[in-house]
DNA sequence: TTGTGTATATTCACTAGTCAGTATACATAA
DNA sequence: TTATGTATACTGACTAGTGAATATACACAA
C-alpha cells in the first residue's frame, strides 16, 4: 500500500493538475501524467488505484489553494462588502488574461462528468464550491449583511456563471458585468428596504 | 457533394443529438453515432468532414428550438418583468427534474474544448448565447426596463452560472436562489433610485 | 424501350494509432 | 524476509478517419 503523503504521488498529482487543467480530464491519457511526472505507468497505477481516483485527487489538491486565493483577494480590498466582493472579480478578470487560464478545473470536471452524477471527482467539486459558498457567507456575515447565506449562493452562481460563460465568449466584459451584479446585489442585503 | 437538407444529414445530427448531450462529445465516439443513426461511419464521414463539423452541427441544431423554449416560458408567464425573468427559472427548475438533463449542452460542449477557443462548436456556442442575450434585451426593453442590455447579461449570468453549479451539486434550490437574484436585479433597474 | 453516362449516396474492410489497465520482474530499505 | 517502489513490455478494446467498390436514381440518346 502506497504512503498518503509520498513525494512521488505529489509528483504524479502535480502533473496530472498541469494536463488535466489544461487539457480537460478526457482529453489527457494516463501514459501523458507518467511521462509529465518522469516515471511510469505502471508507478503512476502503484499510488492510484485508476484514472477515476487521480482525476479526484487533482481536485481534492486544488480545494485550499483555490479557496485561499479567493479569500485574500477579497481580505486585501479596501472598502464595505460591495467593494469587498467586485474585488474577487476584478482578480477573476486579471486572471483571466492570462494565456493559460481555461476557467474553473471544478467545473470544467464537473462538465466532462455530466453523464455520471457520482463520480468521486464530483463530489470533491462539490465538497469544494460549499466550501467556499460557505466561507463567503461567513465573511459577508461579519460585515453586517442580511441573510448573508443566501447572498453567498448569489455571488457564487454570479462567478460560476462567468466561469462558464468565459469558455464560450472568451470577453472579459462579463466578468465586469458579473461583479457589478453582485455588488447590486449586495447592496440590496444592506439598505434593507429591498427583499 | 451532399445535400445540405437532405434526411439522412438529419437522422445523424438527431443521433448525435442524442448521444452527445447524455454523454458528452469526447465520450461519444463516431462509430457509436454511426450505429444510433443505423447507417454506416463511411455514410457519415460523407455528410460530415470531420468529428468537429458534426459537433457543431449538433450544436447549430439546438439554437432555435432552445431560444423558442425559452421564449416560450417567458411568453407563458403573467405579471412584469421580474415575474417572467423569474418564470425562466421555474421552468429551468422543472426540466432539470428529469433524469436524462444534463444541463446545458453549449456550455458543456465549451468546457469540454477550453483548450481550443476557435474550435468551430464554440463559435456556434458564441452565436448562440448572444442570440438569447440579444433577444432577453429587447423583451425587457419592450416592458419599460432601465439598461435592458446590462440587465440582461446579468440574467445570462445567473442562468449559466445554475446550469453550472447543478451539473456540482444536483440541488435544484440552486435555480431558485438564481430566480430570486435575478427579479431582484430586474427590480434594481424598475426602481431607478438603484444605479 | 433500351442503353449509356453521371452524380449522389452508401457499404465493407481497413489503417495507424491510442486507451486504461496489468503481468512479470527487479530493485532498495527496514 | 517483507514492504515499498520502479521498470519493461504487453493486452484487448477502442479511436478518428480512409480506400475501393457499389447501389440508386435520373438524365439523355438510339
Amino acid at each position: 500500500m502506497p504512503e498518503a503523503q509520498s513525494p512521488t504521488r505529489k509528483r504524479i498529482v502535480d502533473a496530472a493538475t498541469r494536463l488535466f487543467y489544461a487539457e480537460g480530464i478526457g482529453r489527457v491519457s494516463v501514459d501523458a501524467v507518467a511521462e509529465e511526472a518522469g516515471l511510469t505507468k505502471r508507478t503512476l497505477y502503484y499510488h492510484f488505484k485508476s484514472k477515476d481516483d487521480l482525476i479526484a485527487a487533482y481536485l481534492d489538491g486544488r480545494d485550499q489553494p483555490n479557496l485561499k486565493r479567493m479569500a485574500g483577494w477579497f481580505d486585501a480590498s479596501e472598502g464595505g462588502a460591495d467593494r469587498k466582493v467586485e474585488a474577487i472579480f476584478a482578480n477573476l478578470a486579471k486572471a483571466a488574461h492570462h494565456p493559460k487560464w481555461k476557467g474553473c478545473g471544478f467545473l470544467r470536471t464537473a462538465a466532462e462528468l455530466a453523464s455520471m452524477p457520482g463520480h468521486p471527482a464530483i463530489k470533491v467539486g462539490s465538497r469544494h464550491k460549499s466550501n467556499f459558498e460557505t466561507w463567503l457567507a461567513g465573511a459577508l456575515s461579519v460585515r453586517g449583511v442580511e441573510e448573508p447565506q443566501a447572498l453567498a449562493r448569489e455571488i457564487v452562481l454570479l462567478i460560476d456563471g462567468c466561469f462558464s460563460i468565459m469558455l464560450i465568449h472568451r470577453n472579459p466584459d462579463y466578468i465586469e458585468a458579473a461583479g457589478r451584479a453582485a455588488a447590486t446585489l449586495v447592496r440590496a442585503r444592506i439598505a434593507s428596504d429591498q427583499v
